[in-house]
DNA sequence: AGTGCGGCCTGTCCGC
DNA sequence: TGCGGACAGGCCGCAC
């Protein structure tokens, strides 16, 4: 992984939304700049006109999209896997791949940077939690309805791999690569073992794993969030101990076993052989 | 319904 | 040194 790369899982996501949260809340935007439009969707076109001299008053999330109210209409952002959003001054010269700013009042800048452009931009009339790409989404897995009966219960009858499960945004929100990764690692889990072949008990050890880490991730990303305004944000996992992304032919930090790769449901999967099962 | 996979996109890295 | 190709990733949309 290339260093300094912003990879958004949620608790990236989480750690944007609290440092910009500040800047935004309760401000009135004064203008839209599109630089470049064509992102995983083309940012809508009526938003210069319309978001301009509305006030955001909500700064929420929800799985990894951001949501920013501005009363009976939203802005809902998706960072992909390439996007960040910063809050900047004014006076800050856009460089490559800034294809939004938003024009606060009192000179601050909503400045959206997306390498890859796969990140998404809705302009919704109404709950954004109703937004079609919202809707299905499962639950929040640092909320009380994210249960290890919960997991259970929608792995019955699944014979999918169980990263892919997790990693499912129907089942639970904010799983991505790195943090399934993980979370399976913590709970010594075979990656590729069927979604409905598992106990409930190791279902709450996986369960707890990966609350664990996103909890954590969350915690270090916002060490870095003194002062967000112009700031790099660093990404959590990038201070986290990673124990097996990214470690592939790197010694088990459990049982010292060589940890390997393997490809599964199109993604690169690292785990122990011996101890995941 | 559940599952698997292609496609989107660019920066980085590898091998020749 | 230059260049092609593989790879990384979330997530949609399609085919089975």
């Amino acid at each position: 992984m290339p260093a300094g790369f912003f990879m958004p899982e949620l608790p990236e996501v989480e750690t944007t939304r609290r440092g910009i949260e500040p800047a935004v809340a309760g401000r009135r935007v004064e203008k839209v700049i599109v630089r470049e439009q064509r992102l995983r969707w083309p940012i809508p076109r009526e938003l210069p006109h319309e978001l301009p001299g509305r006030v955001f008053d909500q700064v929420g999330r929800r799985g990894k999209y951001l949501l920013l109210g501005t009363g009976d209409r939203s802005l809902i952002i998706h960072l992909g896997m390439s996007g960040r959003l910063s809050v900047v001054t004014e006076d800050l010269a856009p460089t490559r791949h800034d294809h939004l700013d938003i024009l606060l009042a009192g000179g601050n800048r909503l400045r959206l940077n997306d390498p890859r452009r796969f990140g998404s931009v809705f302009w919704w009339a109404g709950d954004p939690l109703n937004h079609p790409r919202l809707a299905g989404l499962g639950p929040e897995p640092l909320s009380g309805h994210f249960t290890p009966q919960y997991l259970y219960t929608m792995a019955r009858g699944r014979r999918a791999p169980v990263k892919a499960f997790l990693m499912d945004a129907r089942v639970v929100v904010g799983a991505g690569n790195i943090y399934a990764t993980e979370a399976l690692f913590m709970a010594g889990i075979h990656p590729r073992r069927p979604a409905g072949r598992i106990a409930l008990t190791r279902y709450a050890e996986l369960h707890a794993a990966l609350r664990a880490v996103l909890k954590d991730a969350i915690t270090r990303g916002g060490t870095t969030l003194r002062d967000y305004v112009g700031a790099d944000g660093r990404p959590g996992f990038f201070q986290l101990d990673l124990r097996a992304y990214g470690r592939t032919g790197e010694p088990c930090k459990r049982c010292g076993h060589t940890l390997r790769t393997e490809r599964i449901g199109q993604r690169a999967s690292v785990f122990c052989p011996r101890c995941q099962r």
